[in-house]
DNA sequence: GTCTATAAATGGATAGAC
DNA sequence: GTCTATCCATTTATAGAC
């Protein structure tokens, strides 16, 4: 019973389970206040206190201030980005497909927890290279190659025309970002209706499926597969 | 001998004249600053010893650290956006007034200048949205203006078809920057060599044209002008 | 013994006043 | 330039709980 029966991380030998319900409660609380006032914003005074532990558990669990944020974003990232996939829309129209992945995509960016998280990356990388690497590989890498795994997917049954799946790529997440998302990491006003992204998106689709349109009938020019 | 010579400043009439070499000598040593280290990252003691003069003056010509922070903000948008007018482009073709606006947007975003001024912004906007509303319109939306006022004109004299030149603008700005500036904003590595930079500047051009393309012949399905 | 909470202390840095 | 009050990360008692 007081032995973790989910041997987990008992590699301290004799070293007593370290309350897991205390762990979590402290990253959470970290993760509201750093999102919100980023790393220099607030003390571990106030995480702790918000957490409803002693300081010295944090230091406890974590070691240090830097420690902890890491922890956080590590989290963070694994949780706003469910493992992205997008092999399951190879069978709607490009179109549709890349409506679905819009909409996904919109919505994880827009999200405030997402925003936040993009604002304080950036603040941090201020004098602190390595952190954001870490944020980069966890999070934004995997969407990409996600999608320039599928435009390749795509190019190789013929529904489209993608030379360079990663410079595509590039272009179409650009655009979806947009005016917005620079606005949005100002903290400025940006008027994110629902009608608003539905036409930004459908804007973006269109202008991606003419820059990879097949040229009409003759595409034999292109290796067959 | 103890009186300047080269009376320079001896404006000495109704109120105090605060020496100006000293107020723009504390102003480079703030923006050296700020722009590395960003707002909580630098003293005031620091910049103070740095412009080579008291804290006190510092104080008796800018008020606080964040009086100081939003005249360097002021300035540094003035200094690196010398009046963006694109009348003078209307002589060339679409293709390269697009490449020669582009050319000098990218020059401009990834000046390391540039670059840690949006970080600076960025990371000032967690909890501060004024400053960067005040970066804001001092900066981007002036070249955004004057871009939408270009595409107007093109439009307007039947080179291209713009149909809502506020959004083109953002979708070309969007294309330009790219990934590439999302990294930079990261300071993660980016090779932003001028060739890179060419290739993606006439990808982002071609898939702007596509998108704007007059449909053939047949025009007169829109007003004719 | 080990985790924990409370509390205080250390050591350093800083904005701003005089 | 100096002074002061404040804040903060981190450490160090001290004592209770399992």
């Amino acid at each position: 019973m007081r032995f973790s029966m989910k041997a987990q991380h008992d590699a301290r030998c004799a070293g007593r389970p370290k309350d897991l319900s205390k762990r979590s409660a402290i990253l959470s609380a970290a993760r509201r206040h750093f999102m919100r006032h980023g790393f220099s914003g607030i003390s571990m005074d106030a995480i702790a206190s918000s957490a409803g532990v002693s300081k010295l558990t944090v230091y406890s669990h974590f070691g240090s201030k830097e420690g902890l944020f890491k922890e956080v974003i590590r989290d963070e990232c694994t949780r706003l980005l469910p493992q992205e996939n997008f092999d399951s829309l190879l069978g709607l129209s490009p179109r549709e497909a890349l409506m679905t992945i819009g909409v996904r995509f919109l919505d994880l960016l827009f999200q405030p927890d997402s925003l936040a998280l993009h604002r304080v990356m950036i603040s941090e990388a201020i004098g602190n290279p390595k952190i954001s690497e870490l944020f980069y590989e966890a999070g934004p890498a995997h969407v990409k190659n996600a999608f320039t795994s599928f435009l390749q997917a795509l190019h190789d049954r013929g529904a489209l025309l993608v030379e360079q799946p990663e410079h595509a790529t590039q272009h179409f997440f650009s655009l979806l970002k947009g005016e917005m998302h620079s606005l949005a990491l100002l903290s400025l006003p940006v008027s994110a209706t629902p009608e608003a992204l539905r036409g930004h998106l459908e804007d973006v689709v269109s202008i991606f499926l003419r820059a990879c349109a097949i040229p009409a009938a003759a595409a034999g020019v292109d290796r067959p597969s």
